[in-house]
Parts: C-alpha cells; sequence; structure tokens
RNA sequence: GGGCCCGUAGCUUAGCCUGGUUGGAGCGCCCGGCUGAUAACCGGGAGGUCGCCAGUCCAAAUCUGGCCGGGCCCA
C-alpha cells in the first residue's frame, strides 16, 4: 500500500514519528517474538558504567551493537540482547560522597554506611533510567525493560560462586604486597584501575654516605622523596660497571659511586666541570657495602633498625643502567622493591596510613601528607648535604581512575587471585577466540595478558559485591561462601536479604574448626569482577542452570579500546577461572570517537560534543550513520560535523528518490502487490535490469562485508547504490516513462523496479539507520509489520547481468564526455546537439551503444547518433567551396573578386543542390550571374562547433551546430521550463491543468506556434496561446533571460486535479470522463452526490453504464474507510483488531480533511493520502493554511492552488500594500518593509528618523561603515559591512550564516530596527533562493521579536520576477520613486 | 624503554592483505549546468614529495628494514 511521502526530509519530525509508532504498535516486542523459535545468538552488553549522560564514544559503541543485533535478527536469529548496567564501585561512592559533602572515609561511617549504600543505590538506578532513555533514544533496540544490573542479589550470588570456584580451584591467597593504593579513596586499586597522566614531580639526586669510608657516599635518584623515610637498600646491577667519581668543590673534595656510563651526564646536571673518575668496580664488588640513612636524625626507626641486609648494597637484575644505576630500595612502597626485600629478609617498611599519611613511625614527618613531604623531606635532606642535585620532572604517573588522585604504593594485606596460574590458559583462549580486527588479540590482548600480575580482588570500601569470605575471629580459620543458601544456617541471615553491605557484616558464620564465630572480613570486590561474570550472571547461573546451558558462551561481544584491560580481560581471567575457557566467542574491538582537532574529547579542551545537539540538528540515523561509515569500526574517528551533514544529505536523496516514486505510483494507484516484477518480466527495460543487476551486487557486498564486520564498507556500498546508480541515473533514466500520461506496462515496471530497489535498500539500511529505513518501507510497502521483521535480502543470481553493467559503464562515460563537451562549446543541455558519431568504436562499445542506443541518445540530448568504422568519415563534414577562378574569369573578367566572395559567404549546401538541378544565379551590380558545375569545386571539412574527443571507447564526435529545428526546440524547452517552475512556484499539484498565455517577440513566438504540442504536453496545459498583447493571467511572469530575449508567460491553475484524482478512483473512469464530468461542472464526488442520473446522462462521452458506476461510486464514497490507529493500515469496516499489528482498533479517529479517510488520535498524517494535519503549519509562516482546505499555501496567494477557495483578505496579506512616500510613512513593530528606490535615500531616512524616536538600530551596508556613520551623525551606531575585505566587522556576501546570525542576536538582544542595504549586492553573490531564505527568516525574527527591518531594493538590478517574489515577503513595500509598482 | 594502531589533497578518507593503466571519493574552494524527487540536485576545474630514508623488484602508496610524527596501552 503505497502511502505518499512528505515532501521534505525532516529527520527530527520523522524519528518521532517512527518512534511513536514503534511505541504504539509494541514493534520492538513483536520483532523479537517474531524470531523466537529460529536458532539462538547469544550477544552480551558491555555494561557501561552508570554516569547518566551518554557521549559520543557510547554512541558508537551502541550503534555498533544495535546495527549487528539488527542484522541478525533479519538473517533469521533468536538474538538475546539484554543490555546491562554497572552498578557498584568508586564511581558512584564518589559521586555520592560529592553529594553529601563527604571527603573520607571516617565520615562515611558517621553518615553511616546503610544510609551511605542507600544511597549509591538511589543514585546509580536513577542514573540507570536516564541513560536507558537516551540509549532507546538512539534507535538501539536492546531489551531497556530489563536489563541485567550488577546490584542485584541474584548477580552478586554469581559473583560469589565465581569466587568460590577460584578458592576451590587453589586460586585464591591473601598476602602482604605493595601495591597502588588511593589515599583519597582509601582503598587498594588494581592494575586496571590505575590511569596514566602526566605529573610534574621532584627528580632529586640523593647521597646517601658509605659507613666505612669517609667522603664516600652512593647516589641515588628518584622522583618520590616521600619513600626515601622508608629506605632500606640500595639496589646495584651485579654485571655493570660503576665508578668512583672524584669532585673538588669550594676546596673541599668528596667521592661518589654512580654507573660509569652516565658520569658525564649526572655530572653536568650539578653543573659540574671538575670531576675525575678514580676507580671502578662492577656492581657485584659494591654489594654488601654498608651506609648511612641520611635521615636518620629525624627517623628513630631508621637509626635503630637491624638487619642482616638493612641500609646495605644489594644486587638485582632489574637495574637497568640509566639515571645513576643505584636504585634506592623501600620494600614497603614499590611492587619490585618488595620483592627485592623479601628476598633479602628486609622489612617492608611502609610508614603511611590509609590516608596517605606518615605514621608516628615516620619520626618527625608524621602527619604530613605523603606528597606534601617532598619539599619538607628535600630542604632537610639539603641540611644534611646529603642533595646533589634538586630537579623537577614531568613524567607519567598513575592516578586513581576516578577520583583522579595520584596513587601511592603502600604494603598492605589484600587477596589476590592466582592468574599467574592460568595465564597460560588465558593465551591459548585469546589465540582461540576470533578478533576483529584480528590484531586486537593476537597483539593487543596477548600483550596485556602476557603482561599480567596477580589480581588484587579486595577493597576496602562500602558500595560493591561484599567479599564472601567469613573468618573466625578466635582461630583464624577462613571460609568461602558461593550463594546466599550457605548462610541460611547464619545468625543474622534473614531469606532474601540485601546482600549488600552493612547487612551481610552482621550475618555471623558458626566455625567448623573451633567453634567460635565467624565474621565476614569487611572487604568488597573490585568491580571488575563484577563485569567479569556478567556473561553467565546476567543468565542467573548458577541458579538457572537451563538458561546457562541454552546460551553460553556468548557469540559475540563489542567494546572500545580500554577493554583491552578491563572487560575483555576481567572476563577471560573469570571465565577462565570458572569453566577453563574464555566466555565469548568473537570481539569486535571498535574505537575512540576524539574532538574534531583529533585529540580525546574533554569540555576543558573546548572540543567535547554532546550527542543530543548533534542529533537535534541532524537526526539519530545521519549521526549513526556516519560513525558506521565514516572509519572501519577499529578505527579512531575524528568526529566532523559535517560528516554527519553530508550523511544526512545522503538519506535526504534517498528520500527524495522516495518521494519521486511514491508520488507517481499514486497518481498511477501503483499496486506492488499485483504488479510484481515477475509479472511484468517482457517490460522490463535494459535501465530496469541494469538496476536491478547492480541491486543484486549490492546485496552480495553488503552481505560479505557486514561477515567481516566491516560495517564502514557495507554502508558505503548502500551509499553509493543510493546516490549514484538509483539517484543519479536511474531517476533520471525512467523520468519520462513514468510521465506518461495513460497506463502502460512499461511504466509499471518501472515502478515495480523502484520499488524493488526502495525496499530493498531499506532493508539493507535498517541495521544502520533504523528510522528512515522504517519510514520508506512504510509509505510503500508494510506487509509486515516493520521493515526490522523483514528477512535480509537474499543474493538472487539470476538478475545478475555483468554484461549489462559493462555497456550502462560505457554509455554513462560517454555521456559525461558529451557533457563535458557541451559545457566547453557553451551547449546547454536542454538544447539538443544534432549529431553524435563514435568512430572506430571497440567492440564493447559498439555493444554497448546498440544495445544501450536510446538510453545514450536521449541522456546526451542528441538528434541522431551513428556509430563509424574506423575507415568512414564523420558525416556531418560541412561542404566547402572553392570558386574556380579561372573559369569564372573567362565568363565574368573584372566581377570575379565579387562573385567569389559571394559564393564563399553562401551556404555551400544550398549551392550545391542548385548545381545539381542545373545553375545557380546571383546578382552583382545589377547584373544576373550564372555560376555552373564548372565554376566551382566543393570540398569538405570539418565544422568549427563539432568536437572531436579521443576516448578509450573510440573516437568521439560532438556536433554542435544549431540547426533551426534545435533552435525551435531549444526555445520550446526554455518555456517549457520556465512554465513548470511558475507551476511550481504556485505549489500546484504536478498533475493539475493550466492555461498558459505566452507573449514573445518573432523568433520566439515562431518556435512556440511550431512546438506548440509539445509545450502543451509538458506544462499540462489545456490551452496555449500566443498574444502580442499584455499577457492578463493569474500569476504572469516576464522572463527576460530567454537566450537574450524576452517572453511573458502567464498562466492560470485550473484546480482540476482534485477533483479527476477522485473521479478516475471510480472503475473504468479514464482521464477522459473525469475531463468531461469537470467539464459539466462537477468538481468534486460530493458534487456527483448531489447529481441526478439524468444530469449525469446528458454530460457528453458519458456512456450509461458509466453512470450507474459513477453514481454508485459516489454513494459509496460517503462511508470512508478506516485505518488502524496503530500502524496506519487500512481496515475494512467492522475490523476489531488490526490484522498487521494485532493492536485493538480504536473508533475515534477523525476525518483527513483531504481524502476523507479515517486518521487515528494522535497521528500527525492521513495514512492514505499523507495529508499532513499539524496543529501548527508544517511550514514557516511564508506559507499559511487555505481558509478553506487547510493546505499551506504561499502568502499572497489569493487563490488557494489546491482547491481553489478565495481567500479572505485578512488571511491573505495579498499583494502588499504599496505606499509611496509623499504621506509620512509610519513604521510598526513586528513588520518588514521593502523599500524600492534608486538609491537608498528614503530608507536611510525612516531608519534615522526610528533611530532619532529612541530605537536600536543595526545598519547593514556594503558602503564603508564610517562613511554612514558621518552621514547622519550616528557615530555609535553599529554598521555590519557587506565586503570581501575579511575585516573583524565585515560580513562577506556569501557568509550569509553569519549574516543572519548577527541580525537574529541583534533583534532578539534590541528589538530594534534593522536596515538592510545591499541586497542586490547579496543576490549577485549567491544563489537567489537563498537570499530569499535569509529574508524569511530575518522577517520571521522580526516579527517574533517586534522588531522593524527595512530593505532597501533598487528594482532596476533585480529581475521583475525575483522582485515579485521578494515583495511578497513583506508586510509593506515602500516605493520612492514612481518608477514601478508591482 | 616495550607492545599495538595510525600517517594519502586545506579537512575527513578509499586503495595496502594479494605490487602493475594516469592514486579514487566526500566536504570546502572556483566555474558551469539542470528544473515537477529541486529552498533539492548534477557536472567540471584547481588542489597530492601517498610522513621521511633506504632496500627488494622490470615495477612500490602497496612488500621489508630504519627513522620521524600522532594516538592507545604498558613500564
Amino acid at each position: 500500500m503505497i502511502k505518499q511521502a512528505e515532501d521534505e526530509y525532516v529527520p527530527v519530525e520523522l524519528e518521532k514519528q517512527v518512534r511513536d509508532f514503534w511505541t504504539r504498535a509494541k514493534v520492538y516486542a513483536k520483532t523479537v517474538a517474531a524470531r523466537s523459535k529460529a536458532e539462538d545468538f547469544y550477544f552480551v552488553d558491555g555494561p557501561p558504567y552508570t554516569t547518566g549522560a551518554i557521549h559520543l564514544g557510547q554512541v558508537l559503541n551502541k550503534t555498533i551493537k544495535d546495527c549487528v543485533v539488527r542484522w541478525h535478527r533479519m538473517r533469521g536469529y533468536n538474538v538475546r540482547d539484554q543490555p546491562g548496567y554497572d552498578m557498584h564501585g568508586l564511581p558512584i561512592e564518589v559521586q555520592v560522597e560529592k553529594t553529601l559533602g563527604i571527603t573520607n572515609k571516617k565520615e562515611i561511617e558517621d553518615f553511616g554506611i546503610e544510609k551511605f549504600v542507600n544511597t549509591c543505590r538511589d543514585f546509580s538506578l536513577d542514573l540507570l533510567r536516564k541513560m536507558n532513555g537516551q540509549f532507546a533514544e538512539l534507535g538501539v533496540w536492546l531489551d531497556w525493560d530489563r536489563p541485567y544490573m550488577t546490584i542485584r542479589n541474584e548477580y552478586i550470588e554469581a559473583a560469589w560462586w565465581t569466587f568460590k570456584r577460584a578458592h576451590e580451584r587453589g586460586l585464591l591467597y591473601e598476602a602482604l604486597r605493595s601495591l597502588q593504593w588511593c589515599s583519597r579513596c582509601e582503598t587498594a586499586l588494581a592494575e586496571a584501575e590505575v590511569e596514566y597522566s602526566d605529573e610534574t614531580d621532584p627528580s632529586i639526586y640523593v647521597k646517601f654516605p658509605l659507613t666505612d669510608r669517609p667522603d664516600e657516599s652512593l647516589l641515588i635518584w628518584t622522583t618520590t622523596p616521600w619513600t626515601l623515610p622508608a629506605n632500606m637498600a640500595i639496589a646495584v646491577h651485579p654485571d655493570l660497571t660503576y665508578a668512583k667519581v672524584k669532585l673538588t668543590r669550594g676546596g673541599k673534595s668528596e667521592h661518589l659511586w654512580i654507573l660509569e656510563s652516565v658520569v658525564p651526564e649526572v655530572m653536568a646536571l650539578a653543573g659540574l666541570t671538575a670531576f675525575e673518575v678514580v676507580e671502578r668496580k662492577a656492581g657485584k664488588d659494591l654489594v654488601g657495602l654498608e651506609y648511612a640513612h641520611p635521615l636518620a636524625p629525624k627517623i628513630p626507626f631508621q637509626a635503630s633498625v637491624k638487619g642482616e641486609w638493612v641500609h646495605r648494597v644489594l644486587p638485582s637484575g632489574f637495574v637497568e643502567a640509566e639515571r645513576t644505576g643505584l636504585v634506592h630500595t623501600a620494600p614497603g612502597h614499590g611492587p619490585e622493591d618488595f620483592d627485592l626485600g623479601q628476598a633479602h629478609g628486609l622489612t617492608p617498611f611502609s610508614p603511611v596510613d590509609e590516608r596517605g599519611r606518615f605514621t608516628a613511625e615516620a619520626g618527625d614527618y608524621v602527619g604530613r601528607q605523603v606528597r606534601e613531604a617532598n619539599f619538607l623531606i628535600t630542604d632537610d635532606l639539603k641540611g644534611f648535604h646529603a642533595l646533589f642535585v634538586d630537579d623537577d620532572i614531568v613524567h607519567s604517573y598513575g592516578h586513581c581512575w576516578r577520583c583522579k588522585s595520584p596513587v601511592i604504593y603502600r604494603a598492605t594485606t589484600q587477596w589476590f587471585l592466582k592468574v599467574t596460574d592460568v595465564k597460560p590458559k588465558m593465551i591459548e583462549e585469546i589465540r582461540r577466540i576470533s578478533w576483529f580486527p584480528d590484531w586486537a588479540g593476537s597483539a593487543r590482548q596477548l600483550d596485556w595478558t602476557q603482561n599480567l600480575r596477580d589480581w588484587c580482588l579486595s577493597r576496602q570500601r562500602y558500595w560493591g559485591i561484599p567479599l564472601p569470605i567469613w573468618r573466625c575471629s578466635s582461630c583464624r580459620a577462613w571460609t568461602v561462601l558461593g550463594s546466599a543458601a550457605d548462610l541460611r544456617r547464619a545468625k543474622g541471615y534473614v531469606e532474601g536479604m540485601d546482600l549488600h553491605r552493612p547487612w551481610i557484616d552482621a550475618v555471623v558464620l558458626p566455625c567448623s574448626a573451633c567453634g567460635g564465630e565467624m565474621a565476614r572480613i569487611k572487604d568488597i570486590l573490585d568491580v571488575w569482577f563484577d563485569s567479569g561474570v556478567a556473561s553467565w550472571a546476567s543468565l542467573g547461573y548458577p541458579a538457572r542452570e537451563d538458561e546457562f546451558k541454552r546460551w553460553w558462551p556468548t557469540d559475540w561481544i563489542v567494546e572500545g579500546p580500554d577493554q583491552t584491560r578491563g572487560w575483555f580481560n576481567s572476563q577471560l581471567a573469570a571465565g577462565v577461572v570458572a569453566f577453563d575457557r574464555a566466555p565469548y566467542q568473537a570481539v569486535l574491538m571498535h574505537g575512540w570517537v576524539n574532538g574534531p582537532d583529533g585529540r580525546q574529547m574533554h569540555k576543558s579542551l573546548g572540543n567535547f560534543i554532546e550527542p543530543r545537539v548533534v542529533i537535534d540538528k541532524f537526526g539519530v540515523d545521519a549521526l549513526r550513520f556516519y560513525v558506521l561509515a565514516v572509519n572501519p569500526p577499529w578505527d579512531d574517528i575524528t568526529f566532523q560535523e559535517e560528516g554527519v551533514r553530508t550523511a544526512q544529505r545522503s538519506l535526504n536523496i534517498l528520500w527524495n528518490v522516495l518521494r519521486f516514486a511514491t508520488t507517481y505510483m499514486l497518481l498511477d494507484r501503483y499496486d506492488p502487490a499485483r504488479d510484481t516484477l515477475p509479472s511484468l518480466e517482457g517490460h522490463l527495460r535494459p535501465e530496469d535490469r541494469w538496476l536491478l543487476s547492480r541491486l543484486e551486487g549490492l546485496r552480495a557486498t553488503v552481505d560479505r562485508e557486514m561477515q567481516a564486520y566491516q560495517l564502514h564498507r557495507a554502508f558505503r556500498a548502500v551509499e553509493s547504490f543510493v546516490l549514484d546508480d538509483l539517484s543519479r541515473w536511474y531517476v533520471k533514466l525512467v523520468r519520462e516513462r513514468t510521465w506518461v500520461e495513460s497506463s502502460d506496462r512499461s511504466k509499471t515496471a518501472a515502478y515495480a523496479v523502484l520499488f524493488e530497489a526502495l525496499v530493498t535498500t531499506a532493508a539493507l539500511l535498517a541495521p544502520a539507520a533504523p528510522y528512515i529505513a522504517e519510514a520508506i518501507y512504510q509509505r510503500l510497502d508494510g506487509r509486515k509489520l516493520s521493515v526490522h521483521m523483514l528477512d535480509w535480502p537474499a543474493p538472487f543470481e539470476g538478475r545478475s547481468a555483468p554484461g549489462l553493467e559493462t555497456s550502462m559503464a560505457v554509455v554513462q562515460e560517454l555521456v559525461e564526455v558529451v557533457a563535458k563537451e557541451r559545457q566547453k562549446g557553451g551547449r546547454k543541455l536542454r538544447w539538443p546537439v544534432r549529431l553524435i558519431a563514435l568512430k572506430g568504436a571497440t567492440e564493447g562499445a559498439a555493444r554497448a551503444l546498440t544495445d544501450l542506443r536510446e538510453i545514450f541518445v536521449q541522456q546526451a540530448n542528441a538528434k541522431e547518433f551513428v556509430l563509424l568504422k574506423a575507415h568512414e568519415e564523420f558525416p556531418g563534414m560541412a561542404l566547402v567551396l572553392r570558386p574556380d577562378a579561372g573559369v569564372i574569369g573567362k565568363a565574368y573578367r573584372a566581377l570575379l573578386p565579387k562573385i567569389a566572395m559571394v559564393l564563399e559567404s553562401r551556404s555551400a549546401e544550398e549551392i550545391k543542390k542548385a548545381l545539381d538541378k542545373g545553375e545557380y544565379k546571383l546578382g552583382i551590380d545589377g547584373q544576373i550571374i550564372t555560376i555552373e558545375k564548372s565554376m566551382v569545386a566543393f570540398g569538405r571539412k570539418m565544422p568549427e562547433d563539432v568536437a572531436i574527443v579521443p576516448t578509450p571507447h573510440g573516437e568521439l564526435y560532438v556536433d554542435m551546430r544549431i540547426t533551426p529545428e534545435i533552435e525551435r526546440e531549444g526555445y520550446a524547452r526554455e518555456i517549457v521550463r520556465r512554465v513548470q517552475q511558475m507551476r511550481k512556484e504556485i505549489k500546484m499539484d504536478v498533475d493539475d491543468f493550466v492555461a498558459t498565455t505566452v507573449k514573445a517577440g518573432r523568433e520566439l513566438a515562431e518556435a512556440v506556434e511550431a512546438q506548440k504540442d509539445l509545450i502543451a504536453r509538458e506544462t499540462r496545459s489545456r490551452t496555449l496561446v500566443l498574444t502580442d498583447k499584455a499577457v492578463e493571467s493569474e500569476y504572469v511572469v516576464e522572463w527576460n533571460d530567454v537566450e537574450g530575449q524576452t517572453v511573458t508567460i502567464g498562466i492560470v491553475p485550473l484546480h482540476m486535479a482534485e477533483a479527476l484524482r477522485e473521479f478516475t478512483r471510480i472503475d473504468r473512469v479514464g482521464p477522459r470522463q473525469a475531463m468531461a464530468l469537470f467539464d459539466a461542472g462537477y468538481k468534486g464526488v460530493a458534487a456527483l452526490r448531489a447529481a441526478t442520473r439524468q444530469e449525469l446522462s446528458a454530460v457528453e462521452g458519458l456512456a450509461p453504464a458509466d453512470v450507474d458506476r459513477i453514481l454508485a461510486a459516489a454513494a459509496a464514497s460517503a462511508e470512508a474507510g478506516l485505518a488502524c490507529p496503530v500502524c496506519e493500515v487500512p481496515l475494512s469496516p467492522g475490523t476489531r483488531r488490526c490484522p498487521r499489528c494485532g493492536e485493538p482498533t480504536t473508533t475515534e479517529a477523525t476525518a483527513c480533511p483531504r481524502c476523507g479517510s479515517a486518521v487515528g488520535p494522535g497521528a500527525d498524517a492521513c495514512a492514505v493520502c499523507g495529508f499532513v494535519i499539524a496543529k501548527e503549519p508544517a511550514h514557516g509562516p511564508s506559507r499559511a493554511p487555505c481558509v478553506a482546505c487547510g493546505e499551506p499555501i504561499p502568502i499572497g496567494t489569493d487563490r488557494c492552488p489546491s482547491c481553489g477557495a478565495p481567500q479572505a483578505p485578512e488571511k491573505a496579506t495579498g499583494a502588499p500594500k504599496v505606499i509611496t512616500p509623499a504621506v509620512a510613512v509610519e513604521l510598526r513593530p513586528s513588520s518588514t518593509y521593502l523599500v524600492k528606490e534608486e538609491h537608498p535615500e528614503e530608507a536611510y531616512r525612516l531608519f534615522v528618523a526610528a533611530l532619532a524616536a529612541g530605537k536600536k538600530g543595526l545598519c547593514i551596508t556594503r558602503v564603508y561603515p564610517q562613511k554612514v556613520r558621518e552621514k547622519y551623525g550616528l557615530l555609535d551606531l553599529p554598521v555590519l559591512w557587506l565586503s570581501n575585505v575579511g575585516k573583524e566587522d565585515a560580513v562577506r556576501p556569501k557568509d550569509l550564516e553569519k549574516l543572519s546570525l548577527s541580525i537574529e542576536q541583534f533583534l532578539a538582544r534590541e528589538k530594534g530596527i534593522v536596515l538592510l542595504d545591499g541586497l542586490e549586492y547579496l543576490i549577485t553573490n549567491n544563489n537567489f533562493i537563498t537570499v530569499l531564505r535569509l529574508v524569511q527568516s530575518i522577517r520571521d525574527q522580526v516579527a517574533i521579536n517586534a522588531a522593524i527591518l527595512l530593505f532597501s531594493v533598487n528594482p532596476s538590478t533585480l529581475d521583475g520576477h525575483q522582485l515579485t517574489l521578494l515583495e511578497r515577503e513583506v508586510d509593506r513595500v515602500i516605493s520612492a520613486g514612481a518608477d514601478r509598482t508591482p
């Protein structure tokens, strides 16, 4: 069932309409249900963290997900599409803390953990709701009503179960380790939670004096002076060579030990030139040397600590040959230091508390924040003469992933997962899985995994999955629980209780070892563990085994590159721990969406783009299409708004094709169910077969690319099919066919092809741009409830025609060559060329031009085309005549020069024709001269207007000489074009008729006379009158640009279309009968109802049988058809439930004012005729609804072009009232004035007067601003200067947007008066329509803001037609001179 | 320092795997055309050291090595 496509693609409105339809008809649920019996496909949404607002990266993420999920559905899979949210963890806690004004854990405990956790839950749920809405708006079809949430008990139990699995496999242990710690969040952090960014830190070189050797010191380097209080040893590489450097400063000398290779570098840093290497030793020979801790006087611990290796030089293979080659070792503040310390029995001294402050063990530094203490320590070192170099360094330093505080290393006791044990299996799994692109796995994920250490799972926080470990308070035995069921016998457990802290903390287990009481240890799980279990936790495993068996493992996941260390990793580890395999089969890794400058988007960088803003401008489809097509999915996108605009433009072209198709299909009542392609097989023309072949290729391409997740290639292919094949070629080729009046199988075949192409395109586009795809499908087919329920277009080899495609490509290339030659030769396409020839064509080209000759001739607009053999002459060669001086001279003597001149100036063809019959006569000096055959010779030469172009297909001749016939046709087409434009300007229906009057000069008039039929047919003129008097018509335009001549055209719309359409809807009433009825005075079916049989029988050309049918149909039409209020499909009367969407129908329907069909409540447009039923006029104030039929018509039209009703004077602003300035003009607020004057004097006078009366003014002019200010004594006057000079206050004539914006800002702010002097200049430099549009928009702003606008225009610089259009847009026209009136 | 990705016109990019006519598009710019899908659209033109340097080869944007620049991740 074809429906008219709206005449403009307005994405935001269209998408709303589609979204409403999806909601009303419950399309998503039905689409899912339709595949419920199909093969399962398990997709898991990588849970985004609940932050509340989505960014463009998530737009890309969810778009890819949605695209692939929709595609799989169309391919016939039952896709599990549950979205999920990561809701635990620090991000929420940090946000809640900020909201509550809390800064540390003590304050949380004071506030109450219960209240705190409850707030976290509310927070995360609220954010989830917000994000759900935003994702849904992107057209993402996931199961938004049932997302998995990491905070549910079921989910927590799945995590517990997994944790217990780890325990059972012996992969869990508790240990003291030096770990990254956030002192703001007061918790340990895992590797994946540390973000690196640049930080400025001290870079100091410190001397550690050797105890047994006076004047000798070890020199170390550090960027963390605060770790020096915990220094326990110094490491050297045993195999590197160290040097003792002797320095002399201020008369004193000392010795420093450093790596030999860095001596010059380090000495330079200290600014020393006087130094000398006095001794060299291998690192291993330094081992065991003892030093005195330089800060020992400040730190009692350091003064008293004892041990075999304390304050001694240690060997370590990890020491690198850089800086000083001696490494300060603090086992309490670094993982490598810790390991080294363990090996040598050093205490991991870590005198820093949870909040990053020195403890009492740090002696004098107690209570200081460690990073703040850096300066103090440096100063102290200086005081002890231990500071060698004091410098700064900018380096990348770890920060807490959420609160961004710099992390520190602290030695604490934590729970670990022994990843190192399962690492080989993880690597094996990475190799087994399919990665897109391949390197995401084979290189990136592998690299990450190879470098993994054991995973610290415990966190000292509140909002997360509690660690299911209970420990006995007396015997220290501990146990791990795998489910809530294990708690049944515990004290304080209540069935169904919330498993979060603090409630779970109160649950106490009896100790099976000693009978004491076991309490849960207070830690919670790292949130990455939450995400790791998603693939089975979201299935409800282990509680629901059947679901797990049915779906697991995941078929496909997609996330960004950050998930290499995040979700890809956590799932892999958890999966291997729990099931000895990765939980996913295939992974697509997508890229980042960066800002327009190529850098990551940051609010602080000013390159942040809100998805909302882009969507409001271009719509969801354009944004989705852009992110999918601009790059391969795995490349980073440099986001360019321009790209989205271009995507929208492409979709708009697709929409235009749809509009073209539906317009004519509706006029011809094309029924796709009846007129199918197979039934029209015999009527297909070459171009039809060509398009079907291209379509076939497209299907294959899209399918192939989608399979490889080359989404960009898939959708680029769709785009180029739409633009190049469908719009730029096929539509051009079939235009003439669709314009055929009568019913014609070939025309119907074109419709069937268009239908096939558009429906297929909609299906192929559906995964990427779901809204427009749906809209297209609904307007064309709609046999299924939704385009998303269609099966993925299957390849249909039978339609492939490679030979034809090759031939068509030849034709396209040659048409292009001809067009190029036309351009060079200054021949418009509208003017036919006389002859085109292809000489020495290749075999392929000859075949192409034989098979597709008509297409070539038509598209090249040639009168004739010939193929020439390589040796054949171009037939358009001009005949040239050479007078034979000898023969002529003999006969006419002295007259010879004159005769020769005359002969050469005349047409050689004419002379030859005459001579062939006998002789040719001419008169010279009163004598009749007879020319005989013997007096002249004829030759041939290439005429000037013939272009010769070598092409790969042969030599192409384009004969652009103008013959009288071509001239007549060219002129006729010029007239046709202008009538068409006029019809359009007054918004006539395409199928309506006009009465046309033309006044033209002799030459043009002759052409019109000769081509009268053509003109009348093309313009649907029932009458075409040539006149030499003034043209009086409803709409008259004087055109003075017709090849330098002037033509006046008048048209009168006959307003027949509506009635003819209604009449021909009656069975067996054709255009002829319909016309007869109209001529007899019946203007619609309503009028027929009132007619008697007798009256109708009197209508000429109607048979009695016709009369019967007409009467019956008129009577039946009173009962308008019903449409389903939900999915808008037409219903037969009495239907209680819609057969298409299955929703109950309601009776509350209104009748469409145009076609009378029922329109459901809430529907914006009539389902049958497409008539827009909007509360406000759908278009800007340049159009207003007709008083009778409601059709939006141009303001100023005095009769409605649709229904013909005259418009009431107050409605129709009509012809603007013309005021002559003899009387004082009073400028009214909210009004726009056009001042017609030779020089802009009156306009300035009015403007200045308004300023004098207290109005604020803005002057826009071509005149140099200072001149204007001086002339009128308005030195403060704001002036916008229209100029090509690039100055700040100058507006370039092409910067209309900038100009418009400036004016709008002024109007909104000041509500004053604007003078625009220089419209002509804007028009010269722009497309007129663009300027007109600007005028309209400013005028509307004026109206809204109660401001005033003056345009000063010199009428003689515009053509009359432009002036008329301008005049229509204003409230009043002020005519300053008596030169012209509209 | 290590791993990976990227570098092609003013901007966004295709082509690179599998070497082979003259390196394609889109946007922007300049010039033209079209006129019942047209406030739309179409064409033409200008614009390229294919990051740089070597190597392999008859032949390199493409393969190899090195370097430079940008990004991500890790140290």
